[in-house]
DNA sequence: GGCAAAGGTATACCAGGTGCAGAAATATCC
DNA sequence: GGATATTTCTGCACCTGGTATACCTTTGCC
């Protein structure tokens, strides 16, 4: 589809890596709120003028590279095999990604992850560039939930933002707990545990939760 | 307990009321991003230092009158009556927020009330700043949650964020009705079936979603 | 009335972000 | 291959949110 990305083509990616590269060097090695986007911008050898041009914010610098995640649940939905329930689809991608020690899910280890985790996590405009993330993540997967299970509209908004609401929670939780210095491999069998525990309480309700006092 | 409030305290009550005031009514006749501090603080008849020892932000400036709502469920989930589950308490004071039209639920159609909504949702840094609100809520509803009903403290967690979810989403849902001109009055039958709708599929789980495809 | 402390102000400053006019690089047409 | 049109980059000035500093005013209190 295309053999000659043309040199301009070709230029942009190019700056576009530079910029974000630079940025994250940087950004790792002072932490976000340190380092202005006129020293990213030097270090990228690019005009301010220009780095805006490539990132609309100072915080899309880092969250770019999480665009894709943003409709991952959403995706997954829909690929899901026949007469498979949503819920199962999400969850057993899940795990999958525990397995495999997928960033997203929190549990991965490795120090770059874990000083990216800790970055983000230090800076509140990043942490609410997050949040936004999560909004995302539900109008998409309320869609996929629409289309593929004929779920109503208010009854798909509802799943979603339960199911994201639910991802989002164990992913924090992993994450937190090998921020707190839990290497991942200890943590595997926890995690799946607690997986397993969350999207029961998913599939079956809050019902059983305790009705004292 | 004070009643010499001081002159001094008196003072500062009132600035703090009048940069509030001024800045609610700008911003809502000209937009939140259309007004600068410094024109609120000028209206105020402030120092744009003193602004910002007042209100840290300019969202706070609007934000901080919804201060109070952001531990609301977990009073709830405190106060409620001995022998009923947290799901129960919840629901019931969300039902009872709607016959009151609480602009909280999302259905008060008071046209100070839908202005200001839309305001707040045409300014994505509002927009954020009431995320993070959301996640106080949860926070605060685990902790509810922990304390009144032995709640384990994955459980209380992912409760929490289930519920915050659904009880934003049904305000959400009934706010974006009454923007497009639906009359509280006629939208209120609709609010409180979604709200069961909704508390029902809390309480029972997801399974009930269509596994087809 | 006088003094310490709290609170307010003016000013200057930093950082993120935008508008604009022109220079430089790339693509296109002859 | 060169002239031209178009895109992209740049430098610069500017706006806004937010902070630091240093100084002045008000309040509380003896």
């Amino acid at each position: 589809m295309d053999g000659k990305p043309g040199l301009r083509e070709r230029k942009k990616r190019q700056t576009h890596a530079a910029i974000s590269d630079a940025a994250i060097t940087l950004f790792l090695e002072h932490g976000f709120n340190q380092v202005s986007v006129a020293q990213v911008a030097e270090a990228a050898e690019v005009s301010k003028r220009t780095l805006f041009a490539y990132f609309p914010t100072k915080e899309d610098l880092v969250v770019h590279r999480l665009a894709d995640h943003e409709t991952e649940i959403a995706r997954v939905v829909r690929a899901r095999p026949p007469r498979t329930a949503p819920l199962t689809a999400v969850r057993e991608h899940f795990l999958e990604g525990l397995r495999e020690r997928d960033p997203i899910t929190g549990l991965n280890d490795h120090p770059q992850v874990l000083r990216l985790t800790r970055m983000i996590l230090d800076a509140p405009s990043l942490v609410a560039r997050m949040e936004r993330f999560k909004a995302g993540a539900e109008r998409a997967l309320a869609r996929a939930l629409r289309e593929t299970a004929d779920t109503p509209e208010l009854t798909a908004r509802l799943a979603a933002v339960q199911i994201v609401a639910v991802h989002w929670a164990l992913a924090q939780d992993n994450a937190d707990r090998l921020a707190h210095g839990e290497p991942a491999d200890t943590r595997y069998a926890g995690a799946v545990a607690d997986t397993e525990h969350a999207f029961a309480l998913l599939e079956n309700g809050l019902r059983q939760l305790a009705a004292q006092r």
